[in-house]
DNA sequence: CAAGCGTGGGT
DNA sequence: TACCCAAGCTT
């Protein structure tokens, strides 16, 4: 069953109001026959899984400078493209896109498969992505249902159950929205919709080209849409790192294995992160040298806990064993990183926040 | 299948 | 300040 009255109406609303981004192609060029490329819209989905528009700008325009086409970043090297991503978050995305580019470029000859099926078997592509992918690129009619689209089909139905338990009563009224006609453009415009109109807060049901078929605008309910299980109160854990530097101003370095929390990030090399009421492992530094601990700690919060960390500092140390691009450094791997190759903005910003700590406090000394 | 997995911006 | 939230996927 489908439901062409509300699809036209968003469709309308979209093709005035559509927001201008780097990956997308306008309704009004979209109807001149124009298609987005492919790896262009899965690049920018795994990127904007999770994460907002405003922060995937930069992102995605320095990622496709460097690697054009799908085959470019197949042939990338690891280490450069998690230092690309780093500061954007969730880094086993970098790691299932460069695994997703290669069996693109092994498996399918370079070429974005265009059904759904398919994309699902992709590394890093879900439920969500393949639906989008396959809508926005390939016109065709699957249902995107990511949590703007939740959003807006509670409210427009006006269900009260909470998520995550509604999430397949939601789905399903999604389906039953989703036009056979210009299914790319409609799914870019729920999207739209729940992040301008429809938003979390204050949503701006007066200007709603939906305002008409809303349950829960007729009721009042919208604000206090979709409802939601209480979320658990963070921890707090706490760990210790070491930022040493040569004579020659290269600084020892790691890698972190490829799984878990950063994994396949640059950092520096430190104690497991533990919860504040167990014993901090014994510190055991990377290189001898006289390390001296920081009055300051670099704070940051992580998806599930608050970490506290302590930073210890050294100088003038020997690069035994010599010096290595950081790039090439394997996970899991120390290694002398020559400052000409060393960039903060290649680590998680995490380990940043330690590095601007400790840098301050050397040059305090110089 | 609940939990693990980042970060920056808004209120 | 301390939440809440964002175009989710994997195990």
């Amino acid at each position: 069953m489908r439901d062409g009255a509300t699809s036209g109406a968003l469709l309308d609303w979209y093709d005035i109001h559509a927001r201008d981004m780097p990956w997308r192609v306008s309704p009004a060029d979209r109807a001149a026959g124009v298609r987005p490329d492919p790896y262009r819209v899965w690049l920018s989905e795994v990127m904007l899984q999770q994460t907002t528009v405003a922060a995937v700008r930069d992102y995605f325009a320095r990622f496709t400078a460097l690697w054009p086409t799908v085959g470019d970043l197949a042939a990338a090297e690891d280490g450069r493209v998690m230092a690309e991503w780093a500061g954007l978050g969730y880094y086993a995305r970098a790691r299932n896109l460069l695994k997703c580019a290669r069996a693109v470029v092994r498996d399918h000859g370079g070429v974005f498969p265009d059904t759904r099926e398919a994309l699902m078997s992709l590394p890093g592509i879900g439920p969500y992505t393949a639906s989008a992918i396959s809508a926005i690129a390939f016109d065709r009619a699957e249902t995107v249902v990511d949590g703007n689209v939740e959003r807006v089909m509670a409210r427009l139905h006006d269900v009260h159950t909470p998520l995550p338990a509604a999430k397949p009563e939601l789905t399903a009224l999604a389906a039953l929205h989703t036009p056979e006609a210009r299914p790319g453009d409609y799914a870019q415009a729920v999207m739209d919709l729940g992040a301008t109109i429809c938003t979390p807060r204050s949503p701006a049901c007066g200007i709603c080209p939906w305002r008409d078929p809303c349950a829960a605008r007729a009721e009042g309910t919208a604000p206090e849409l979709p409802k939601k299980t209480p979320k658990k109160q963070k921890p707090v854990r706490h760990g210790v790192v070491f930022i040493g530097r040569s004579r020659d101003g290269a600084w020892l370095m790691e890698r972190r294995p490829e799984s878990g929390l950063l994994g396949g990030t640059l950092g520096w090399p430190g104690t497991a992160w533990v919860a504040v009421s167990e014993e901090v492992p014994e510190a055991i530094p990377p290189a001898e040298a006289e390390w001296r601990l920081l009055p300051a700690e670099a704070l940051h919060t992580f998806t599930h806990f608050h970490l506290r960390l302590s930073i210890m500092v050294a100088e003038g140390l020997p690069a035994s064993g010599g010096e290595t691009a950081s790039a090439t450094l394997r996970p899991g791997a120390q290694g002398w990183v020559p400052r000409g190759d060393f960039r903060p903005s290649d680590m998680p910003t995490v380990m940043r926040k330690a590095f601007d700590l400790a840098r301050s406090a050397m040059d305090n000394d110089a």
